[in-house]
DNA sequence: TGACTTCCCATGAAAAACCATGTTATACCA
DNA sequence: TGGTATAACATGGTTTTTCATGGGAAGTCA
């Protein structure tokens, strides 16, 4: 299984495409779909991005839920109603619809930020200002990871 | 496996025909019906909507209740009386009956909202409203979904 | 005949495919 | 080990195709 590592900014051009890093691109080269699910953040001014089978994966959980549930229709209109599934194109590039653009204020750079299973997308100085809040919060409350199985 | 993801708003014209967004009409085009099926939603202003696939889980989840119960005869009435099988045209647009068109209050333009193994369709501002109560029913109840096996 | 539907065509905009280039990283070889 | 050939990558631009949308013609049913 590939995670996504590192973090790395890349030029969006003016027709919004922008080039993902090679090393996410392995990540998900075993996947059924060839791109990235996006959707954006509720808790930040940026993009959160899956491979296709973390969407996959909350679609059979979902379905424990009745269907026509509340609970269901919630999660679903949430999750999947602000997704937005981007092939790369021959080159590895996507196109970043204007709406995701605008919510983490991209203009013409993308910092891709790895975070194992997911990744993030931000402006260069967004991810700058984030990264020292991450810092100072795992510093000041002492956070730890919780063990394994 | 592909899923409806992402929202997409489109016009209705005046003979009550709407194109459906093509990466919706990818999901069903491996399906044996090139189309859609919809029904009125019996919780909210809108239209429910699946590939023709996803209608023989509903029924097999329908099983889970008694034979002739009470329950069954309802649901199956509501869901399987009330839906229609609506076909693209050769251009991928399907014609909105227009007492679907009254359930949820469409006039000119129309909200397809992917929800993973089926999608709905709202007015516009209809779907705001509900995108934000989904949104807030999520954070308060503290909803989240089931850990997988 | 008249409402409605299905099929077909036109069009502008958007997206996808294609091609080219400079730069960096990798592999290869002496 | 040093240096060179090769491949991969990010990036820009151009061309082609798809898509959404409007309108009209032909067909259908009552």
């Amino acid at each position: 299984m590939g995670l996504f590592l590192s973090t790395a900014v890349n030029k969006i051009d003016k027709k919004g495409r922008v080039s993902v890093p090679s090393h996410f691109r392995n990540v998900v080269s075993a996947l059924s779909f060839q791109g990235v699910i996006l959707f954006p953040s509720h808790h930040h001014a940026c993009l959160e991005g899956f491979g296709i089978d973390y969407i996959e994966e909350i679609s059979n959980r979902l379905d424990t839920f009745d269907l026509f549930s509340n609970e269901q229709d919630d999660l679903a209109t949430t999750i999947f109603g602000e997704s937005v599934q981007l092939a790369f194109d021959t080159d590895g590039r996507i196109l970043l619809p204007q709406e995701l653009r605008e919510h983490a204020g991209l203009t013409n750079e993308a910092a891709f930020v790895g975070m194992g299973q997911k990744f993030q997308i931000w402006t260069p100085e967004g991810f700058q200002a984030r990264k020292s809040a991450s810092r100072a919060n795992v510093a000041s409350k002492s956070l730890t990871l919780p063990k394994g199985q």
